[in-house]
RNA sequence: AGGGGAUUGGUGUAACGGUAGCACGAAGGUUUCUGAUACCUUUAGUAAGAGUUCAAAUCUCUUAUCCCCUACCA
């Protein structure tokens, strides 16, 4: 009961059981699991695609096995090469490492063919030369059979002879299909005949205009992993409908061969794809809100591209903790994005060195500051680099008769339990001195410009004061943050908010645009921070990915956006802090 | 003539015929130079019904609900 017993996910002891039977070879031999990850290079890797990654690689790690890269590029007229580059750069990004050279399904293009010769001369396919829309008829319907081309039949010699003529080139897009003959009547979709291959007279990116025709996913990806050696093809649920027909093909090369002929069988296994609140996976979606402008960019913070997500300022390993805190089941789960935020939250409390950031600042005076030496001047106090870290140390910062304070630190007229300042209130400015405010000033408007206070000589640091003489030391409840007023440096600061206002968007009205949060970026310009982040300090960690995070005191985690030059900087919010105080008000 | 999956506290996930556990959240509390962190306590669950069995989250049946499938996309 109370020893750990290690938890096994349905894919684990799937594989456990075949490594147990010899399914893959040698019974016992865990080295032979190889898995996958094949992205199409149409667009950006987003956090579902993370998840995916995990798993996959996870597995083939944990048995001492192989992971491969493989871009299924079997689309000419959807993919790119620049997409090739990214995935390969966010896929690093995240500390995957793939095995070997990475693959690319054009490579086997040659081999498929050869295949797909195989099948028509056992009369197991056939070139169809109806239309589309023809063969969107005779589909038929999902409650209704379909029925059979007029194609269907035709010789073998003419279906071989056709199929080399779509091949080289001698037939017009869409004039011809190359389909497998299975069943016109099942009542599996994807068994109604498919199509393995179409016509598309289209520049490849790698292999240029050297093939006139392409293969469909449902032909070509059961062959990349049998070609490969992949023991375990996995994917999302979507595809439990096609995986008798990823088997049917591998079957159908493998009829009428002998066993040592046969080609590599590879097992398909589907889960649940992630699917996070106040998100949208789509990636019709995402191309949506870039298109028309909802977003800048791919790299947008407040997207969930991995892109997007390293702009932000989140972690490798938050993304990982959080998809492995996600687990592996058939369950269409839906989880909170408080949980990414968590995690986040979890690596960064740790890792993120501590500095003084004022967003809204208002100046707060100290009237009193002679009273300790010359009213000019600085005092240098020892600030936390990270309480968590005690290797971290200590930096010095300047402080002085006026500071910058946030603005929402102050109150004119504060309940009770508002433990910042207000007059006739004491606070602590953090690793700098106590301070009660007696006194404020307005503009015209009614908006606080300045804040007055004294503040107390024996509370240097921050430290307690002395005890009085019955022993009773001053308590203070509240401590706030500042940055010394006249030495300090101006930056911009982009504060992101969920995209989405909505946990399903679109769910409402079925346009995901209406769910749109209006407030999801707030940028504030006028904002005071501690000199220490012109230059990197040795206080701060070695961030795999170069990008410089930090914990502003009290208020959340941001890092320094790329649009940064070496005097202006540009700070992203990557999370606030947790916030109870908020949450009471 | 439809088919394929799924359903355990608010959320996610274990338990694989033998004591329903963990994490997150939430609520309360302690500590605190971040209303952060950390720590403590509490909270709440097998979709419904029937059957098999000494014993059912687990096996069988029925019902309900949700997701997926009718591209020459992947």
């Amino acid at each position: 009961m109370t020893e750990a017993v290690q938890q096994r996910h349905f894919i684990q002891q799937i594989i456990d059981a075949d490594i147990e039977s010899g399914k893959w070879g040698t019974p016992g031999d865990r080295s032979v699991i190889t898995t996958r990850f094949p992205p199409e290079p149409n667009g950006y890797l987003h956090i579902g695609h993370a998840k995916a990654i995990h798993i996959s690689h996870g597995l083939a790690r944990e048995y001492g096995g192989t992971f491969i890269l493989r871009f299924d590029d079997t689309n000419p007229a959807a993919e790119e090469v620049e997409f090739v580059d990214s995935i390969k750069h966010d896929i690093e990004w995240l500390g995957t490492h793939w095995d070997g050279e990475v693959r690319f399904a054009s490579d086997y293009f040659g081999q498929m063919y050869d295949w797909a010769v195989e099948l028509i001369e056992k009369g197991l396919a056939y070139v169809d030369e109806s239309t589309p829309e023809q063969i969107r008829e005779m589909r038929g319907k999902i409650e209704t059979p379909g029925v059979d081309s007029p194609f269907r039949d035709r010789p073998i010699s003419e279906s071989l002879d056709l199929f080399a003529q779509m091949k080289d080139g001698k037939i017009e897009n869409g004039k011809m299909v190359l389909r497998a003959k299975i069943d016109m009547a099942s009542s599996n979709m994807n068994l109604r005949d498919p199509v393995m291959y179409r016509v598309v007279n289209a520049p490849h990116h790698r292999t240029g205009t050297q093939w006139s025709i392409y293969p469909m996913y449902d032909w070509a990806h059961g062959l990349e992993d049998s070609i490969e050696g992949v023991t375990n093809s996995l994917c999302s649920l979507e595809f439990e409908d096609h995986r008798p027909l990823y088997d049917w093909f591998i079957d159908a090369i493998n009829q009428g061969r002998s066993d040592d002929e046969k080609i590599h069988h590879p097992q398909q296994t589907e889960f649940s794809r992630l699917a996070i609140s106040y998100t949208n996976m789509s990636k019709r979606y995402m191309r949506q809100l870039v298109q028309e402008n909802h977003v800048d960019g791919w790299d947008d913070p407040r997207m969930i591209t991995l892109a997007s997500f390293r702009r932000r300022g989140y972690t490798p390993k938050s993304i990982e903790d959080f998809v492995t805190g996600v687990g592996v089941t058939k369950f269409n789960a839906m989880m909170d994005i408080g949980r990414l935020e968590g995690a986040l939250r979890d690596d960064l409390n740790k890792r993120a060195p501590r500095r003084m950031a004022v967003l809204d600042p208002i100046k707060l005076v100290i009237t009193n500051w002679a009273d300790g030496g010359d009213d000019d001047r600085v005092e240098m106090m020892d600030a936390i680099n990270n309480p968590e870290d005690d290797s971290a140390g200590t930096r010095a910062i300047p402080f002085g008769k006026e500071l910058w304070i946030e603005r929402e630190d102050f109150m004119i007229d504060p309940p009770k339990k508002f433990f910042r300042l207000g007059v006739g209130r004491e606070v602590r400015l953090r690793c700098g001195y106590w301070v009660k405010c007696h006194d404020f000033k307005q503009d015209l408007d009614g908006n606080i410009t300045e804040v007055h206070c004294t503040y107390d000589p024996d509370t240097r640091g921050g430290n307690n004061p002395p005890p009085d003489e019955e022993g009773k030391v001053r308590k203070v409840k509240g401590t706030i943050h500042w940055v010394y007023a006249h030495d300090c440096i101006d930056a911009e600061v982009r504060m992101f908010d969920r995209l989405y206002k909505a946990e399903k968007p679109g769910k409402a009205t079925g346009n995901h645009l209406d769910d749109l949060n209006e407030n999801s970026l707030e940028i504030l310009k006028n904002c005071k921070l501690e000199r220490s982040f012109l230059t990197k300090t040795p206080d701060e960690p070695d961030w795999a990915d170069g990008i410089r995070r930090f914990q502003f005191e009290r208020t959340g985690y941001f890092c320094i956006d790329q649009d940064s030059t070496q005097s202006d900087l540009v700070f992203n919010r990557t999370a606030t802090l947790r916030d109870s105080w908020a949450k009471q008000r």
